[in-house]
DNA sequence: TTACTTTATTGATTTATGTCAAGAGCTTCC
DNA sequence: GGAAGCTCTTGACATAAATCAATAAAGTAA
């Protein structure tokens, strides 16, 4: 799908606001990303397949997950402004091993591995920029994983109300139960509890 | 402390097989990493800090960790040839939310955040270089999270004993139940029923 | 609308792990 | 070398959360 040059602007922001990003540079991140529109239910990704895009989430709401047996684990919930991939898939160019599922109609501007892999060659300096992004989600990554090792159900859910309050609607609580690590039952109650103050 | 060229030659190898890391590249690497040698039982880093330095862990062993009131949560168990930060400190300036100790005699090389930044600016290649280091360790981490979440007391110990088993002598086991997210009892009773077949 | 499916709630029960406690076995350090 | 700490183990018990189960409510499709 064409790509309308707004799609991009939250994009570049985020990176001018890293460093200066050259009009070249602008340019050819235009014409390498290319609008998606995906509804409600559809999969960005399967588990065992290789993630070869990187999308940046102009509006929408994804959720990635792992399949164990009958069960799932939500690992994200992702939102407008994010840039989304399977790290360990999209880095090495290996099977990812969890999916990501498309939790309310989405517009993302997909950029492949490869055309990202050439942009790498022609503007050095663009390393600049993802060096600091993926620090920025590795510190995040790293407080989530505190979160969730210090907490009970009900500050757990706290903490979710307070990153993700505005998706509460857009979410189904089993989803949330399971980012949580917990329970739909679990979450129910400790929802119930918060009521009954 | 002067620093012993070899010290550094890991690290080298390291960013060698990433991409080309020119002399230059690597006399200014020498020129600012300073040896530094640690005793078991001394503090790297104190929670409220900010992190200063990262280090190149030459020999020895580390543990990460968050005080919780009376308890601790040791977030990470570092060795040999790892690059060692408080992520969210380091890259941040900012106070840090753990702190770092020596859990056997242990040699770094120390490399401080402005010098760092200084080589950043010198070299402007080796965004590169520390980029694709940030991407596998964020991936690592990722699998960790996802191993916390996955698993009961006993296949997170057999993660462990995968993972650390050269070190299963030198960390104290209430270290490592920490690491794996049990206390001390747990373990204890996870590795009897292990011995028991 | 009505049927059909999925999701959320609530209750009863189980279970893995945490907590508390006491003793054994190592360290270490005056 | 013995006292004083730690750490680890083991037992008894408590508990948060999981599981199982039965409705109720909300979506979705026909």
């Amino acid at each position: 799908m064409e790509l309308h040059a707004q799609i991009l602007s939250p994009l570049f922001s985020i990176l001018e606001n890293i460093g200066p990003v050259s009009n070249e540079l602008k340019k050819a991140l235009s014409d390498k990303f290319e609008e998606q529109k995906i509804l409600k239910g559809k999969t960005l990704l399967s588990e065992g397949e290789v993630c070869k895009s990187l999308w940046f989430l102009s509006a929408g709401l994804l959720r990635s997950y792992h399949d164990i047996g009958e069960k799932e684990i939500t690992s994200r919930i992702m939102f407008t402004n994010h840039i989304v991939i399977s790290a360990g898939s999209f880095f090495t160019q290996t099977p990812a091993t969890e999916s990501i599922e498309v939790l309310a109609d989405t517009t993302v501007a997909r950029l492949s591995f490869s055309d990202l892999q050439d942009i790498y060659k022609s503007f050095p300096s663009f390393n600049y920029h993802t060096r600091i992004i993926t620090e920025q989600y590795f510190a995040q990554q790293e407080q989530r994983l505190y979160m969730l090792r210090k907490h009970d159900a009900l500050s757990k859910y706290r903490y979710f109300l307070e990153h993700y309050a505005a998706f509460l609607q857009d979410i189904p609580q089993k989803y949330i139960a399971s980012f949580l690590d917990m329970t739909p039952e679990t979450l129910s109650r400790t929802r119930s509890r918060m009521r009954n103050k």
